[in-house]
DNA sequence: AAACCGGGGGT
DNA sequence: ACCCCAGGTTT
């Protein structure tokens, strides 16, 4: 196979004692460079496991408010075994991929009842945790345990294709396994974790997608992509997905100065979030007041719509028309699907997805004219 | 292998 | 408007 001959072909010739100096001048360009990283404060398995999944498709400026305010509401795996899902959620409101939210708590609770409440040390244990996938597993290891472990992941993945000059797909099966392969070379028996957080360090500051710095970067000289001038097109850019675009309805029922809230079910986006009414517009075939009685089994006059947002979700763009609408008959229920009747105030203490908080923040904000002009009662 | 999961920030 | 992000799970 050709794509072997590549893997094979971009292993060769880095002898130990390459490795010894790119490992060298790495150490030294991170101790000039370094910037406060949240898990620099501590060795703790605990912490490192909260931010590593943080950051998972995630940026480091995002991140660092969360993880302050999560650490100060869940500072033990300990707490964070012993409280509710919607309370974890509630933390994780606006970050995205709220699965990880639901997997931290359950793999807590995993850690706690098995491990007597120690991480365990070995990569592959914390890899059979929910959420913690060989990345992850590395990343704890050797930033938590300081033990050599691979860590391959968005900065590093560049930084060893270029230092490889391979044009091999990273994102194929080849060229997976001949990352992990290099990266596993990299990490010595001797603080392994520092080499690791600069290895991350300068795929994201210097060895950068587009214009990688490689005046000012410590490897130049062991870099296969740099020494024939193939960094800008390595790797090659992924395939987008085209965008998809949707509309979709908001109804917010009012009842005696609450609102209707509906939960996002397990198969759904933004599972465990609560959100008003909501579907695509292409499913009401009558009026909006028909169909809220058909499917939610909910009687309620319905207003124009009062304000549209627009946002991305994953690879769709959605136009939301918000309605205001006035409960008259018929408690709400729809399959096994929760609802809640809350007041303006509760509305803060409920987790919802960053759409619905926007149209939340909005009904409170407009006051008590507007909203009286909303919901006529 | 490809689809799915969210939202922010940079350009 | 498009690209990218300290990925993992499911199909």
């Amino acid at each position: 196979m050709a794509a072997q001959r590549a893997e094979e072909d971009a292993l060769a010739g880095w002898s130990a004692r390459e490795l010894a100096t790119l490992r060298r001048r790495l150490r030294a360009w991170y101790r000039e460079a370094a910037r406060p990283l949240p898990w620099r404060e501590s060795h703790d398995a605990y912490r490192v496991w909260i931010s590593e999944i943080m950051l998972q498709q995630t940026t480091v400026a995002a991140v660092i408010p969360y993880y302050e305010r999560f650490l100060t509401r869940f500072p033990t795996v300990a707490a964070l075994a012993a409280a509710s899902e919607s309370d974890v959620l509630q933390l994780w409101e606006g970050l995205g991929y709220y699965s990880r939210a639901r997997n931290l708590r359950r793999a807590a609770q995993v850690v706690v009842e098995q491990h007597a409440g120690e991480f365990p040390q070995a990569v592959e244990e914390l890899q059979a945790l929910p959420g913690i996938g060989r990345y992850t597993a590395g990343a704890i290891v050797s930033f938590a345990f300081n033990r050599p472990a691979p860590i391959v992941e968005a900065n590093t993945l560049r930084l060893y294709c270029r230092l490889l000059g391979t044009r091999v797909d990273p994102r194929s099966a080849v060229g997976q396994r001949l990352l992990w392969e290099f990266a596993g070379r990299l990490p010595p028996a001797s603080e392994p974790s520092e080499i690791n957080q600069a290895l991350m360090e300068l795929g994201a500051t210097v060895c950068t997608p587009r214009e990688p710095g490689c005046q000012r970067c410590p490897l130049l000289s062991h870099c296969r992509a740099a020494a024939t001038g193939l960094q800008h097109e390595i790797p090659p850019p992924a395939r987008r997905p085209e965008l998809t675009r949707v509309v979709e309805r908001a109804v917010v029922v009012r009842r005696r100065g609450q609102v209707l809230l509906m939960q996002h079910g397990v198969d759904e986006r933004w599972a465990g979030l609560w959100n008003f009414l909501r579907f695509p517009a292409e499913e009401v075939t009558g009026s909006l007041s028909e169909h809220l009685q058909q499917r939610f089994g909910v009687r309620a006059t319905v207003g124009d719509p009062f304000h549209t947002l627009t946002h991305g979700v994953t690879r769709y763009h959605i136009t939301l028309h918000c309605h205001a609408a006035q409960w008259q008959s018929g408690e709400p229920h729809e399959g096994t699907r929760p609802f809640q009747w809350v007041s303006l105030d509760q509305l803060a203490g409920v987790p919802l997805p960053q759409s619905g908080r926007k149209l939340a923040r909005l009904l409170v904000a407009e006051g008590t004219t507007t909203q009286r002009r909303l919901f006529a009662e």
